[in-house]
DNA sequence: ATGCCATGCTCCGCATGA
């Protein structure tokens, strides 16, 4: 009689849960059409970024009124990123720490926050573009703030990584990592979203221990997360993949599917950005 | 090399994005 209950009883304590990550490029203008994504119930953890928004003005009523509560770090015009839930959370930080080389340790660019989620730490990340990389034949200050952010994330993705938890980094990267990743990549070849300095930081946080969700359980495949609203691109399906979550190997354990939702890209009044989805059992699976 | 398109802010042109 006891095999049975056993089962039920594992069932009940490893609920599995998604997480999407969606780059909603401004909270006003598309509050409605991330509320009616999130309605369809899939979704219990949304990372969003670029919400051009102070945390006082992003709509939170609307939000609870959905059964997500929300953690904002906020900010005028620009960046902004935010965590829906519909599972409780804890707030962890907002902002990454500082490099030991950084001579200001200030930095009005809010672009990650992090929460955590039973053992599982989040990180909801919006890194900066880095364009134009050259300004008056230089290295432009807008290039080496993203190095420098990429460096920031990366000492801090290792720290998190020595905790034995599962870690997800994910969010608007303005990474693509590789040709496959891309309609035609000579397009890209020195831009910052591909540039020898930017990827070479990208493998950096491979080689520490995280691994590219999507890339991982598609590993021939083509799909993009971003076209642009100009020359038709979205018609022409000239896309990109940028927005990524990066799991170290507690999280990639529990990693049981991931996809990218192009549905609400092509409806009216769009986000240039698509949802990326993972889904995670909250204990390793196992194969019996 | 740049515009294309979209957003926010201070205004009706500019900065930013990727």
């Amino acid at each position: 009689m006891q095999p049975p209950l056993v089962a039920v009883e594992h069932l009940l304590r490893s609920d599995p849960f998604t997480i999407a990550t969606w780059n909603v490029n401004s909270i006003k203008v598309r509050a409605e059409a991330v509320l009616e994504w999130l309605k369809q119930g899939q979704c219990d953890i949304l990372l969003m970024q670029e919400l051009k928004s102070i945390d006082e003005n992003f709509p939170l009523d609307a939000f609870h009124a959905a059964g997500y509560e929300v953690h904002v770090h906020g900010q005028k015009t620009y960046n902004g990123v935010a965590i829906a839930s519909r599972l409780p959370l804890t707030l962890r930080q907002k902002g990454l720490p500082f490099l030991d080389s950084d001579s200001d340790k200030d930095d009005p660019q809010a672009r990650y926050i992090e929460v955590e989620y039973k053992q599982f730490i989040i990180g909801c990340l919006y890194l900066p573009n880095g364009n134009p990389v050259m300004t008056d034949g230089n290295l432009s200050e807008k290039f080496h703030y993203k190095c420098r952010w990429m460096d920031r994330l990366n000492q801090h993705a290792a720290a998190l990584n020595m905790l034995n938890r599962p870690v997800i980094l994910a969010g608007d990267y303005n990474i693509i990592p590789d040709a496959k990743d891309c309609y035609d990549i000579n397009a890209w070849q020195g831009d910052a979203l591909h540039h020898p300095d930017t990827l070479k930081r990208w493998r950096q946080l491979s080689y520490s221990g995280y691994t590219d969700a999507w890339r991982a359980l598609h590993p021939a495949k083509t799909a993009y997360s971003f076209w642009d609203y100009q020359g038709g691109a979205w018609q022409k399906d000239n896309g990109i993949r940028i927005d990524h979550f990066m799991l170290n190997a507690e999280a990639a354990d529990r990693l049981l599917d991931t996809d990218i939702d192009k549905t609400p890209r092509g409806k009216d009044r769009a986000s240039d950005h698509t949802p990326v989805w993972c889904r995670f059992s909250e204990n390793i699976p196992s194969s019996d």
